[in-house]
RNA sequence: GCUGCUAUAGUGUAGACCGGCCAAUCAUGCGAGCCUCUCACGCUCGCGACAGGGGUUCGAAUCCCCUUAGCAGCACCA
């Protein structure tokens, strides 16, 4: 407990600061049960979780699933699970379906305050009202029979589309969209996978309860949010409650891959993708799938920072974060892609050591064991190339007749190499070597690798001078790696 | 259309609130070199931006106006 308040000076500030945060802040992460996380929720939660860590205080875990035709019963586990990878400091978790009578109870409270009436005028007629500027006629009801009204719709005897609670606000707010808005509905179907309900808050008005009741001081959030931000002013004001400080951050593109839940789903269910971690969506899944790490992912989206300009997410930056990261952990692998088969004549049987670490010789060598034929990269070979040095190993002469290569031992001196200019390159033990698939969002490159690999399971490691990969899986018929980036 | 928000190098970001210390920071990227038995890491050097136009001022990236561009919202979604 100490320590947690300690720690809040040892952190390098890397974000502007926040006003009125000096004792402490109170922040959520509210993301809504419709599909795992991806990259645009990451920038959300690792914000406020640097905040809370900057300045100490409770991170809030809030699931919004008040609209039940936006829930996916899996979504729940699928959501702790990728914020479990993230590793941020939630202090709390809640969840809006358990808190249904919280937000009934407000609710009676704002219409005994005349803060909200209920409203039985059909749609298209309200929002002709509403463009108008005009009160529907509900809006003058009294509170008494705004009360009547209210049971009628928790008991059920307004079905749904019949009924709804509205926001007093401002008619002559210049923008429509402020106007009386709707904070309660009634949904008949579908069901909610959590709770027995037919009266469900909207957003703004569940959103506002609950950042009142659990105390949330600081809301950061995307700009999307910025006309509820005014709107849910409406409802702090009608309770007399302290409004939070707000920061709306701006749009951030994002190329390259998918991050559209419905298009992702569709896409599992037709069998396009094979997963939510599929390489080329851009779920946290499949990030991780890919081999970038948690920190990276949290560092690259503090780099980018809480500005409200719109901006264009990078992955190379991301992947530079990852590289801080991954590189000096990453043992060294050979991975030959479209190999050839090579005889090298004139050459005595040697051992080669290679290092698993140019960085850290203690986590010693691999040893790759010539006996006369290697595996090399075809596109390494190509006319011209008179001399090639296998890493680690010794110099291969390359004589071409006809556009037919030769090879031929040529010394084991890496300064004759150096000297020749001739490429050092990695290569494999003919009779030693596991077929590996390389895969990346763009492609496969097919190919072998180290047999030590099939111990690296679940690992990055570097293949030398092709990029880290991340070993996906390993078998009888060879391993599967994802390719993470150079 | 209406209501708002924003514009700094290829990308991200600092500086803007409190004009001069900014011929503009850092990272990434790109280029050159060094190091190295990897095209990784590390090191050195270099490239590259204040959207445009007016105004205020001794002085503007910073304040004001206009133009242009982008974005958000205008749902009984979050």
């Amino acid at each position: 407990m100490f320590d947690a308040l300690s720690d809040r000076h040892e952190h390098k500030k890397v974000l502007p600061d926040l006003e009125k945060a000096e004792n402490g802040v109170v922040m959520r992460f509210a993301p809504n049960p419709s599909g795992p996380l991806h990259i645009g929720h990451a920038r959300a939660a690792a914000l406020n979780d640097a905040y809370v860590k900057q300045y100490g205080g409770r991170y809030i875990l809030r699931i919004e699933d008040t609209d039940p035709k936006r829930v996916d019963p899996d979504a729940y586990g699928m959501v702790a699970g990728d914020l479990k990878w993230l590793g941020l400091g939630i202090t709390e978790t809640v969840t809006q379906s358990d808190r249904l009578s919280l937000y009934y109870d407000l609710c009676r409270q704002l219409i005994e305050k005349g803060g909200a009436y209920v409203c039985t005028c059909n749609n298209e007629r309200f929002r002709e009202l509403k463009q108008a500027g005009t009160a529907c006629p509900c809006r003058g009801q009294t509170v008494a029979k705004n009360l009547g009204l209210w049971q009628k719709m928790l008991d059920h005897t307004f079905r749904e589309g019949e009924a709804s609670v509205r926001i007093k606000t401002d008619l002559s707010n210049p923008d429509p969209a402020m106007r009386d808005f709707p904070a309660f509905r009634i949904l008949d179907l579908p069901p909610h996978p959590k709770v027995k309900a037919h009266v469900y808050p909207l957003m703004n008005f569940s959103v506002v309860a609950d950042d009142h009741l659990l105390g949330v001081t600081h809301v950061i959030r995307g700009k999307d949010h910025i006309a509820n931000t005014r709107r849910q002013r409406y409802i702090y004001d009608h309770f007399g409650w302290k409004v939070p400080v707000y920061r709306h951050y701006g749009r951030m593109g994002i190329e390259g891959v998918v991050l559209s839940t419905s298009q992702m789903r569709l896409g599992i269910n037709g069998g396009t993708y094979t997963g939510w971690d599929d390489i080329r969506l851009g779920t946290l899944r499949a990030l991780a799938r890919r081999g970038i790490s948690p920190e990276a992912v949290k560092n690259a989206m503090l780099a980018i920072g809480i500005g409200d300009t719109d901006i264009s997410f990078s992955w190379d930056n991301l992947y530079a974060e990852n590289r801080k990261i991954v590189d000096p952990v990453a043992n060294r692998y050979f991975f030959v892609s479209d190999p050839l088969r090579v005889r090298i004549e004139g050459a005595a049987r040697h051992t080669a050591h290679a290092m698993l670490h140019p960085g850290d010789a203690a986590r010693g060598t691999r040893t790759l064991e010539f006996e006369g034929t290697v595996l090399i990269p075809k596109s390494e070979i190509s006319e011209g190339v008179a001399m090639l040095r296998l890493k680690d190993l010794f110099n291969v002469r390359v004589a071409w007749d006809n556009g037919t290569p030769s090879f031929t031992f040529s010394g084991d001196s890496l300064a004759d190499a150096r000297a020749a200019r001739a490429r050092i390159i990695q290569w494999l033990p003919a009779q030693d070597s596991v077929p590996c698939t390389l895969l990346s969002p763009e492609g496969e490159m097919t190919g072998a690798c180290e047999p030590l690999v099939r111990k690296e399971l679940n690992n990055v490691v570097q293949f030398e001078r092709v990029g880290f990969a991340r070993i996906d899986a390993a078998n009888a018929s060879g391993i599967r790696a994802y390719f993470t980036h150079k």
